[in-house]
DNA sequence: AATGGTATTTAGATTAGTCTAAAAATGTTT
DNA sequence: AAACATTTTTAGACTAATCTAAATACCATT
Protein backbone atom coordinates (compact mmCIF):
# COMPACT_ATOMS: atom_id res chain seq x y z
CA UNK A 1 0.00 0.00 0.00
CA UNK A 2 1.53 3.04 -0.99
CA UNK A 3 1.20 6.85 0.61
CA UNK A 4 -0.80 9.84 -0.22
CA UNK A 5 2.47 11.31 -1.08
CA UNK A 6 3.65 8.23 -3.50
CA UNK A 7 0.34 8.69 -4.87
CA UNK A 8 1.12 11.96 -5.85
CA UNK A 9 4.74 11.47 -7.32
CA UNK A 10 3.26 8.83 -9.38
CA UNK A 11 0.32 11.36 -10.82
CA UNK A 12 2.62 14.22 -11.55
CA UNK A 13 5.35 11.20 -13.65
CA UNK A 14 1.89 9.99 -15.36
CA UNK A 15 1.37 13.37 -16.46
CA UNK A 16 4.82 14.48 -17.46
CA UNK A 17 4.91 10.96 -19.12
CA UNK A 18 1.64 11.38 -21.39
CA UNK A 19 2.36 15.44 -22.10
CA UNK A 20 6.70 14.02 -23.07
CA UNK A 21 6.85 10.66 -24.26
CA UNK A 22 10.42 10.80 -22.62
CA UNK A 23 11.73 10.14 -19.25
CA UNK A 24 10.48 12.73 -16.85
CA UNK A 25 13.03 14.84 -15.50
CA UNK A 26 13.66 15.14 -12.24
CA UNK A 27 13.57 18.88 -12.19
CA UNK A 28 10.15 18.67 -14.11
CA UNK A 29 8.66 16.16 -11.37
CA UNK A 30 10.00 18.70 -8.68
CA UNK A 31 8.38 21.61 -10.10
CA UNK A 32 4.85 19.71 -10.98
CA UNK A 33 4.75 18.68 -6.92
CA UNK A 34 6.47 21.95 -5.63
CA UNK A 35 9.18 20.37 -3.95
CA UNK A 36 13.06 20.20 -4.69
CA UNK A 37 14.99 18.37 -7.37
CA UNK A 38 17.10 16.31 -4.32
CA UNK A 39 13.40 15.33 -2.99
CA UNK A 40 12.28 13.87 -5.80
CA UNK A 41 15.12 12.25 -6.24
CA UNK A 42 14.97 10.10 -3.17
CA UNK A 43 11.26 9.18 -3.73
CA UNK A 44 12.02 8.02 -6.86
CA UNK A 45 14.39 5.95 -5.54
CA UNK A 46 12.04 4.50 -3.40
CA UNK A 47 9.85 4.26 -6.23
CA UNK A 48 12.22 2.20 -8.36
CA UNK A 49 12.52 -0.35 -5.57
CA UNK A 50 9.14 -0.72 -5.05
CA UNK A 51 8.94 -1.64 -9.11
CA UNK A 52 6.36 1.44 -9.53
CA UNK A 53 9.03 3.50 -12.08
CA UNK A 54 11.76 2.83 -14.32
CA UNK A 55 14.81 4.97 -13.20
CA UNK A 56 18.27 5.81 -14.70
CA UNK A 57 20.53 8.21 -12.92
CA UNK A 58 20.36 11.06 -14.64
CA UNK A 59 18.07 9.91 -17.28
CA UNK A 60 14.47 9.93 -16.28
CA UNK A 61 11.68 8.17 -15.03
CA UNK A 62 9.09 6.67 -16.55
CA UNK A 63 6.06 4.93 -14.55
CA UNK A 64 5.87 0.71 -14.64
CA UNK A 65 3.16 -0.86 -15.63
CA UNK A 66 1.84 -1.00 -11.97
CA UNK A 67 2.93 2.37 -11.45
CA UNK A 68 0.49 3.49 -14.31
CA UNK A 69 -2.25 1.47 -13.23
CA UNK A 70 -1.81 2.84 -9.37
CA UNK A 71 -1.93 6.81 -10.85
CA UNK A 72 -4.78 5.63 -13.27
CA UNK A 73 -6.55 4.64 -10.23
CA UNK A 74 -5.90 8.15 -8.09
CA UNK A 75 -6.88 9.81 -11.37
CA UNK A 76 -10.33 8.09 -12.04
CA UNK A 77 -10.82 9.03 -7.80
CA UNK A 78 -9.71 12.92 -8.58
CA UNK A 79 -12.32 13.00 -11.71
CA UNK A 80 -15.21 11.06 -9.95
CA UNK A 81 -15.06 13.17 -6.74
CA UNK A 82 -14.97 16.22 -8.60
CA UNK A 83 -18.33 14.96 -10.49
CA UNK A 84 -19.71 14.83 -7.08
CA UNK A 85 -18.86 17.79 -5.83
CA UNK A 86 -20.53 19.72 -9.48
CA UNK A 87 -23.38 17.38 -9.38
CA UNK A 88 -24.33 16.46 -5.86
CA UNK A 89 -22.95 19.10 -3.78
CA UNK A 90 -23.27 22.41 -6.92
CA UNK A 91 -19.93 23.68 -6.50
CA UNK A 92 -18.33 25.20 -9.57
CA UNK A 93 -15.69 23.82 -11.15
CA UNK A 94 -13.36 26.41 -10.22
CA UNK A 95 -13.28 25.34 -6.50
CA UNK A 96 -13.43 21.78 -6.91
CA UNK A 97 -9.29 20.97 -7.43
CA UNK A 98 -7.76 21.32 -4.07
CA UNK A 99 -10.57 18.86 -2.60
CA UNK A 100 -10.53 16.55 -4.55
CA UNK A 101 -6.67 16.54 -4.27
CA UNK A 102 -6.97 15.41 -0.86
CA UNK A 103 -10.49 13.07 -1.57
CA UNK A 104 -7.96 11.32 -4.32
CA UNK A 105 -6.31 9.41 -1.29
CA UNK A 106 -9.29 8.14 0.20
CA UNK A 107 -8.61 4.25 0.36
CA UNK A 108 -11.69 1.81 -0.53
CA UNK A 109 -12.22 0.31 -3.80
CA UNK A 110 -15.64 -0.60 -2.85
CA UNK A 111 -16.42 3.33 -2.28
CA UNK A 112 -14.77 4.73 -5.29
CA UNK A 113 -16.80 1.97 -7.25
CA UNK A 114 -20.08 2.72 -5.38
CA UNK A 115 -19.55 6.64 -6.27
CA UNK A 116 -19.31 5.88 -9.93
CA UNK A 117 -22.62 4.08 -9.48
CA UNK A 118 -24.04 6.74 -7.71
CA UNK A 119 -23.12 9.32 -10.40
CA UNK A 120 -24.53 7.20 -13.00
CA UNK A 121 -21.04 6.06 -14.02
CA UNK A 122 -19.97 9.42 -15.99
CA UNK A 123 -17.41 9.61 -18.62
CA UNK A 124 -15.52 12.97 -17.80
CA UNK A 125 -15.05 14.94 -15.32
CA UNK A 126 -16.01 18.70 -15.42
CA UNK A 127 -13.47 19.69 -17.12
CA UNK A 128 -13.96 17.64 -19.80
CA UNK A 129 -11.22 14.73 -18.83
CA UNK A 130 -11.49 11.25 -19.43
CA UNK A 131 -12.33 8.78 -16.29
CA UNK A 132 -10.29 6.11 -16.45
CA UNK A 133 -12.75 2.74 -15.77
CA UNK A 134 -12.17 0.55 -12.87
CA UNK A 135 -10.05 -1.63 -14.23
CA UNK A 136 -7.50 2.07 -14.92
CA UNK A 137 -8.16 2.30 -17.99
CA UNK A 138 -8.53 5.59 -19.95
CA UNK A 139 -10.85 5.54 -22.80
CA UNK A 140 -8.00 6.54 -25.56
CA UNK A 141 -8.32 9.72 -27.02
CA UNK A 142 -9.50 9.75 -31.13
CA UNK A 143 -5.82 10.91 -32.55
CA UNK A 144 -5.32 12.24 -36.05
CA UNK A 145 -2.86 14.23 -37.83
CA UNK A 146 -3.47 17.87 -38.49
CA UNK A 147 -2.81 17.24 -42.13
CA UNK A 148 -6.28 14.40 -41.86
CA UNK A 149 -8.38 17.82 -40.95
CA UNK A 150 -10.78 19.44 -43.23
CA UNK A 151 -10.73 23.38 -43.72
CA UNK A 152 -12.93 24.79 -40.92
CA UNK A 153 -12.22 21.74 -38.61
CA UNK A 154 -11.19 22.22 -34.91
CA UNK A 155 -8.94 20.40 -32.70
CA UNK A 156 -6.47 20.09 -29.69
CA UNK A 157 -2.79 19.70 -30.19
CA UNK A 158 -2.33 16.16 -27.84
CA UNK A 159 1.12 14.81 -29.34
CA UNK A 160 4.23 15.48 -31.64
CA UNK A 161 5.64 12.72 -33.51
CA UNK A 162 9.11 14.37 -34.34
CA UNK A 163 11.23 15.69 -31.14
CA UNK A 164 13.83 17.40 -32.53
CA UNK A 165 15.13 20.74 -31.03
CA UNK A 166 14.26 23.00 -34.65
CA UNK A 167 11.25 21.60 -34.42
CA UNK A 168 9.81 22.25 -31.17
CA UNK A 169 11.24 25.04 -31.13
CA UNK A 170 9.54 25.96 -34.05
CA UNK A 171 6.51 25.23 -32.12
CA UNK A 172 7.41 27.73 -29.73
CA UNK A 173 7.67 30.13 -32.09
CA UNK A 174 4.29 30.23 -33.01
CA UNK A 175 2.73 29.42 -29.57
CA UNK A 176 1.89 25.82 -29.88
CA UNK A 177 1.94 23.60 -27.04
CA UNK A 178 0.36 20.64 -26.04
CA UNK A 179 -3.20 21.38 -25.52
CA UNK A 180 -3.69 24.28 -27.65
CA UNK A 181 -6.80 24.74 -29.52
CA UNK A 182 -6.47 24.55 -33.80
CA UNK A 183 -8.71 26.12 -36.08
CA UNK A 184 -8.10 24.80 -40.10
CA UNK A 185 -8.80 28.09 -42.08
CA UNK A 186 -7.30 27.34 -44.97
CA UNK A 187 -5.82 24.75 -47.19
CA UNK A 188 -3.28 25.08 -49.89
CA UNK A 189 -3.57 22.07 -52.55
CA UNK A 190 -0.37 23.42 -54.63
CA UNK A 191 1.90 22.45 -51.64
CA UNK A 192 -0.53 21.16 -48.65
CA UNK A 193 -0.02 23.73 -46.48
CA UNK A 194 -2.85 24.88 -43.94
CA UNK A 195 -3.16 28.43 -42.54
CA UNK A 196 -4.27 27.70 -39.24
CA UNK A 197 -5.80 29.84 -36.03
CA UNK A 198 -4.28 29.23 -32.85
CA UNK A 199 -5.75 29.41 -29.38
CA UNK A 200 -8.41 31.06 -30.93
CA UNK A 201 -5.53 34.42 -31.09
CA UNK A 202 -3.15 34.26 -34.17
CA UNK A 203 -3.34 32.64 -37.52
CA UNK A 204 0.16 30.88 -39.01
CA UNK A 205 0.60 29.31 -41.76
CA UNK A 206 2.22 25.81 -41.30
CA UNK A 207 3.81 23.37 -44.05
CA UNK A 208 2.83 19.96 -44.91
CA UNK A 209 5.88 18.58 -43.01
CA UNK A 210 4.41 20.40 -39.89
CA UNK A 211 0.97 19.53 -40.07
CA UNK A 212 1.54 15.80 -40.27
CA UNK A 213 4.02 15.84 -37.26
CA UNK A 214 1.39 17.37 -35.25
CA UNK A 215 -1.22 14.72 -33.42
CA UNK A 216 -4.97 16.53 -32.47
CA UNK A 217 -8.14 15.58 -31.67
CA UNK A 218 -11.13 16.68 -33.15
CA UNK A 219 -13.13 19.14 -31.05
CA UNK A 220 -16.88 20.25 -31.51
CA UNK A 221 -15.61 24.06 -31.70
CA UNK B 1 -4.28 23.99 10.86
CA UNK B 2 -3.87 20.97 13.12
CA UNK B 3 -3.07 17.41 11.71
CA UNK B 4 -5.28 14.44 10.98
CA UNK B 5 -2.73 13.04 14.10
CA UNK B 6 -3.76 15.77 16.32
CA UNK B 7 -7.63 15.83 15.37
CA UNK B 8 -7.48 12.03 16.29
CA UNK B 9 -5.96 12.77 19.89
CA UNK B 10 -8.73 15.49 20.10
CA UNK B 11 -11.54 12.92 19.47
CA UNK B 12 -10.34 10.52 21.41
CA UNK B 13 -9.99 12.85 24.62
CA UNK B 14 -13.41 14.14 23.81
CA UNK B 15 -14.81 10.55 24.30
CA UNK B 16 -12.72 9.95 27.68
CA UNK B 17 -13.69 13.21 28.63
CA UNK B 18 -17.40 12.65 28.17
CA UNK B 19 -17.69 9.50 29.22
CA UNK B 20 -15.31 9.98 32.62
CA UNK B 21 -15.80 13.86 33.58
CA UNK B 22 -11.98 13.50 34.97
CA UNK B 23 -8.72 14.10 33.50
CA UNK B 24 -8.39 11.60 30.39
CA UNK B 25 -5.15 9.21 31.56
CA UNK B 26 -2.25 8.51 29.43
CA UNK B 27 -2.92 5.39 29.77
CA UNK B 28 -6.69 5.49 28.49
CA UNK B 29 -5.94 7.65 25.55
CA UNK B 30 -3.38 5.90 24.53
CA UNK B 31 -5.75 2.57 24.60
CA UNK B 32 -8.16 4.46 22.77
CA UNK B 33 -5.82 5.81 19.91
CA UNK B 34 -3.68 2.16 19.50
CA UNK B 35 -0.56 3.89 20.63
CA UNK B 36 1.91 4.00 23.51
CA UNK B 37 1.64 5.98 26.59
CA UNK B 38 4.67 7.59 25.80
CA UNK B 39 3.83 8.65 22.31
CA UNK B 40 1.03 10.50 24.02
CA UNK B 41 2.98 11.79 26.91
CA UNK B 42 4.86 13.47 23.31
CA UNK B 43 1.67 14.64 21.25
CA UNK B 44 -0.25 16.00 24.62
CA UNK B 45 2.75 18.34 25.54
CA UNK B 46 2.19 19.72 22.13
CA UNK B 47 -1.55 20.15 22.19
CA UNK B 48 -1.27 21.67 25.31
CA UNK B 49 1.29 24.37 23.79
CA UNK B 50 -1.14 25.08 21.49
CA UNK B 51 -3.96 25.93 24.20
CA UNK B 52 -5.72 22.84 22.41
CA UNK B 53 -5.84 20.85 26.17
CA UNK B 54 -4.90 21.30 29.56
CA UNK B 55 -2.98 19.29 30.89
CA UNK B 56 -0.58 18.69 34.03
CA UNK B 57 1.73 16.22 34.66
CA UNK B 58 0.56 13.06 35.91
CA UNK B 59 -3.26 14.21 36.14
CA UNK B 60 -4.40 13.64 33.14
CA UNK B 61 -5.86 15.65 30.27
CA UNK B 62 -8.98 17.47 29.43
CA UNK B 63 -10.15 19.41 26.29
CA UNK B 64 -9.64 23.68 26.05
CA UNK B 65 -12.81 24.94 24.96
CA UNK B 66 -10.87 25.88 21.50
CA UNK B 67 -10.01 21.93 21.60
CA UNK B 68 -13.34 20.90 21.89
CA UNK B 69 -14.64 23.00 19.39
CA UNK B 70 -11.98 20.89 16.96
CA UNK B 71 -12.71 17.32 18.20
CA UNK B 72 -16.54 18.60 17.08
CA UNK B 73 -16.46 19.58 14.24
CA UNK B 74 -14.26 16.09 13.00
CA UNK B 75 -17.34 14.24 15.03
CA UNK B 76 -19.20 16.51 12.67
CA UNK B 77 -17.71 15.39 9.68
CA UNK B 78 -17.69 11.76 10.59
CA UNK B 79 -21.09 11.72 11.32
CA UNK B 80 -22.21 12.92 8.40
CA UNK B 81 -19.97 11.57 6.21
CA UNK B 82 -21.45 7.86 7.68
CA UNK B 83 -25.34 9.08 6.62
CA UNK B 84 -24.22 10.21 3.17
CA UNK B 85 -21.92 6.52 3.20
CA UNK B 86 -25.74 4.63 4.17
CA UNK B 87 -28.28 6.96 2.81
CA UNK B 88 -26.52 7.57 -0.52
CA UNK B 89 -24.18 4.75 -1.34
CA UNK B 90 -26.03 2.50 0.05
CA UNK B 91 -23.29 0.79 2.90
CA UNK B 92 -24.05 -1.01 5.46
CA UNK B 93 -23.76 0.64 8.89
CA UNK B 94 -20.72 -1.94 9.89
CA UNK B 95 -18.85 -0.88 7.09
CA UNK B 96 -18.72 2.71 7.20
CA UNK B 97 -16.31 3.19 10.26
CA UNK B 98 -12.99 2.99 8.69
CA UNK B 99 -14.07 4.89 5.70
CA UNK B 100 -15.11 7.88 7.60
CA UNK B 101 -12.47 7.91 9.99
CA UNK B 102 -10.22 8.91 6.67
CA UNK B 103 -13.21 11.23 5.51
CA UNK B 104 -13.33 13.26 8.62
CA UNK B 105 -10.10 14.75 8.04
CA UNK B 106 -10.73 16.23 4.65
CA UNK B 107 -10.29 19.77 5.41
CA UNK B 108 -12.98 22.20 3.49
CA UNK B 109 -15.45 23.89 6.05
CA UNK B 110 -17.58 24.20 2.45
CA UNK B 111 -17.65 21.18 1.95
CA UNK B 112 -19.20 19.88 5.16
CA UNK B 113 -22.14 22.17 5.01
CA UNK B 114 -22.95 21.49 1.30
CA UNK B 115 -22.71 17.76 2.26
CA UNK B 116 -25.38 18.66 5.39
CA UNK B 117 -27.50 20.28 3.17
CA UNK B 118 -27.39 17.40 0.33
CA UNK B 119 -28.59 15.19 3.17
CA UNK B 120 -31.40 16.91 4.46
CA UNK B 121 -29.51 18.28 7.49
CA UNK B 122 -29.47 14.74 9.44
CA UNK B 123 -29.88 14.95 13.38
CA UNK B 124 -27.90 11.44 14.10
CA UNK B 125 -25.68 9.33 12.65
CA UNK B 126 -26.61 5.79 11.53
CA UNK B 127 -25.72 4.50 14.76
CA UNK B 128 -28.15 6.99 16.20
CA UNK B 129 -25.27 9.11 17.43
CA UNK B 130 -26.25 13.02 17.35
CA UNK B 131 -24.38 15.12 14.40
CA UNK B 132 -23.01 18.79 16.11
CA UNK B 133 -24.24 21.82 13.96
CA UNK B 134 -22.53 24.16 12.37
CA UNK B 135 -21.32 25.59 15.21
CA UNK B 136 -19.46 22.32 16.86
CA UNK B 137 -22.53 22.21 19.10
CA UNK B 138 -23.98 19.12 20.24
CA UNK B 139 -27.91 18.82 20.96
CA UNK B 140 -27.67 18.13 24.82
CA UNK B 141 -28.79 14.33 25.52
CA UNK B 142 -31.60 14.45 28.09
CA UNK B 143 -30.42 13.18 31.32
CA UNK B 144 -32.60 12.31 34.25
CA UNK B 145 -31.92 11.23 37.57
CA UNK B 146 -32.82 7.09 37.91
CA UNK B 147 -34.71 7.79 40.39
CA UNK B 148 -37.32 9.83 38.70
CA UNK B 149 -38.11 7.32 36.10
CA UNK B 150 -41.04 4.84 36.67
CA UNK B 151 -41.69 1.43 36.68
CA UNK B 152 -41.10 -0.11 33.38
CA UNK B 153 -38.79 2.85 31.87
CA UNK B 154 -35.91 2.01 30.35
CA UNK B 155 -32.47 3.94 30.41
CA UNK B 156 -28.96 4.21 29.64
CA UNK B 157 -26.20 5.24 32.20
CA UNK B 158 -24.29 8.14 30.85
CA UNK B 159 -23.10 9.40 33.93
CA UNK B 160 -22.48 9.60 37.71
CA UNK B 161 -22.72 13.04 40.15
CA UNK B 162 -20.56 10.73 42.89
CA UNK B 163 -17.23 9.78 42.40
CA UNK B 164 -16.41 8.47 45.65
CA UNK B 165 -14.16 5.26 45.44
CA UNK B 166 -16.68 2.89 47.59
CA UNK B 167 -19.90 4.29 45.47
CA UNK B 168 -17.96 3.36 41.87
CA UNK B 169 -16.67 0.01 43.63
CA UNK B 170 -20.39 -0.29 44.34
CA UNK B 171 -21.53 -0.16 40.83
CA UNK B 172 -18.52 -2.20 39.57
CA UNK B 173 -20.07 -4.47 41.74
CA UNK B 174 -23.78 -4.63 40.48
CA UNK B 175 -21.44 -4.14 37.04
CA UNK B 176 -22.95 -1.27 36.53
CA UNK B 177 -20.73 0.65 34.04
CA UNK B 178 -21.49 3.68 31.53
CA UNK B 179 -23.29 2.66 28.51
CA UNK B 180 -24.46 0.23 30.45
CA UNK B 181 -28.86 -0.25 29.92
CA UNK B 182 -30.99 -0.31 33.04
CA UNK B 183 -34.64 -1.23 33.03
CA UNK B 184 -36.81 -0.76 36.15
CA UNK B 185 -38.85 -3.23 37.09
CA UNK B 186 -40.20 -2.33 40.73
CA UNK B 187 -40.25 0.31 42.78
CA UNK B 188 -40.66 0.64 47.23
CA UNK B 189 -42.94 3.24 48.11
CA UNK B 190 -41.67 3.31 51.56
CA UNK B 191 -37.65 3.42 51.10
CA UNK B 192 -37.85 4.55 47.61
CA UNK B 193 -35.90 1.81 46.43
CA UNK B 194 -35.55 0.19 43.19
CA UNK B 195 -35.61 -2.98 41.54
CA UNK B 196 -33.64 -2.88 38.27
CA UNK B 197 -32.53 -5.04 35.44
CA UNK B 198 -28.86 -4.13 34.24
CA UNK B 199 -27.34 -4.84 30.73
CA UNK B 200 -31.16 -7.20 30.26
CA UNK B 201 -29.48 -9.42 32.48
CA UNK B 202 -29.08 -9.18 36.25
CA UNK B 203 -31.15 -8.07 38.33
CA UNK B 204 -30.51 -5.71 41.78
CA UNK B 205 -32.17 -3.59 44.24
CA UNK B 206 -30.64 -0.25 44.74
CA UNK B 207 -31.11 2.45 47.62
CA UNK B 208 -32.46 5.77 46.46
CA UNK B 209 -29.15 7.21 47.55
CA UNK B 210 -27.66 5.36 44.65
CA UNK B 211 -30.34 5.75 42.39
CA UNK B 212 -30.38 9.47 42.81
CA UNK B 213 -26.60 9.45 42.09
CA UNK B 214 -27.01 8.10 38.39
CA UNK B 215 -27.61 10.52 35.69
CA UNK B 216 -29.68 8.11 33.00
CA UNK B 217 -30.85 9.08 29.19
CA UNK B 218 -33.99 7.37 28.61
CA UNK B 219 -34.20 4.44 26.04
CA UNK B 220 -37.36 3.45 23.83
CA UNK B 221 -36.43 -0.28 24.80
C1' DA C 1 7.09 5.93 56.89
C1' DA C 2 8.77 2.36 53.98
C1' DT C 3 7.52 -0.88 50.25
C1' DG C 4 5.88 -2.44 46.07
C1' DG C 5 3.10 -1.79 42.06
C1' DT C 6 1.20 0.92 38.50
C1' DA C 7 1.07 5.07 35.73
C1' DT C 8 3.60 8.48 33.60
C1' DT C 9 7.39 10.77 31.82
C1' DT C 10 12.06 11.12 29.89
C1' DA C 11 15.81 9.82 26.93
C1' DG C 12 17.33 8.20 22.85
C1' DA C 13 16.46 5.84 18.42
C1' DT C 14 13.63 5.18 14.08
C1' DT C 15 10.93 6.26 9.78
C1' DA C 16 8.91 9.14 6.06
C1' DG C 17 9.44 13.09 3.87
C1' DT C 18 11.61 17.27 3.31
C1' DC C 19 15.45 20.81 2.92
C1' DT C 20 20.21 23.22 1.94
C1' DA C 21 24.62 23.05 0.26
C1' DA C 22 28.15 20.73 -1.99
C1' DA C 23 29.71 17.30 -5.36
C1' DA C 24 29.25 14.89 -9.62
C1' DA C 25 27.46 14.16 -14.14
C1' DT C 26 25.73 15.86 -18.34
C1' DG C 27 25.19 19.18 -22.13
C1' DT C 28 26.48 23.20 -24.75
C1' DT C 29 29.44 26.45 -26.62
C1' DT C 30 33.26 28.01 -28.42
C1' DA D 1 38.42 19.15 -26.33
C1' DA D 2 38.19 22.64 -22.63
C1' DA D 3 35.28 25.63 -20.07
C1' DC D 4 31.01 26.91 -18.45
C1' DA D 5 26.23 26.21 -17.24
C1' DT D 6 22.68 23.26 -16.01
C1' DT D 7 20.81 19.18 -14.08
C1' DT D 8 21.00 15.65 -10.95
C1' DT D 9 22.66 13.30 -7.08
C1' DT D 10 24.76 12.90 -2.52
C1' DA D 11 25.54 14.13 2.22
C1' DG D 12 23.88 15.68 6.28
C1' DA D 13 20.37 17.96 8.96
C1' DC D 14 15.38 18.80 10.33
C1' DT D 15 10.35 17.79 11.66
C1' DA D 16 6.36 14.94 12.93
C1' DA D 17 5.12 10.98 14.88
C1' DT D 18 6.30 6.89 16.68
C1' DC D 19 8.76 3.22 19.61
C1' DT D 20 11.58 0.77 23.53
C1' DA D 21 13.71 0.97 27.76
C1' DA D 22 14.85 3.32 31.78
C1' DA D 23 13.74 6.66 35.29
C1' DT D 24 10.48 8.96 38.06
C1' DA D 25 6.16 9.98 40.33
C1' DC D 26 2.09 8.56 42.43
C1' DC D 27 -0.81 5.48 45.19
C1' DA D 28 -2.20 1.88 48.30
C1' DT D 29 -0.89 -1.08 51.78
C1' DT D 30 1.19 -2.61 55.41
Amino acid sequence: MQSSTEENYLKAIFKLNSENKKGASTNSIAEEINTKASSVTDMIKKLSEKGLVNYIKYQGTRLSKEGEIIALKVIRKHRLWEVFLVDKLKFGWDEIHEIAEQLEHIKSPKLVDRLDEHLGFPKTDPHGDPIPNKKGELPIQEMVTLDKLNTGDHGMLIGVSEYSKDFLNYLDGIKLQLGSSIEVLDFFAFDKSLKIKVNNNSEVTISHKVSSNLNVSKTKK
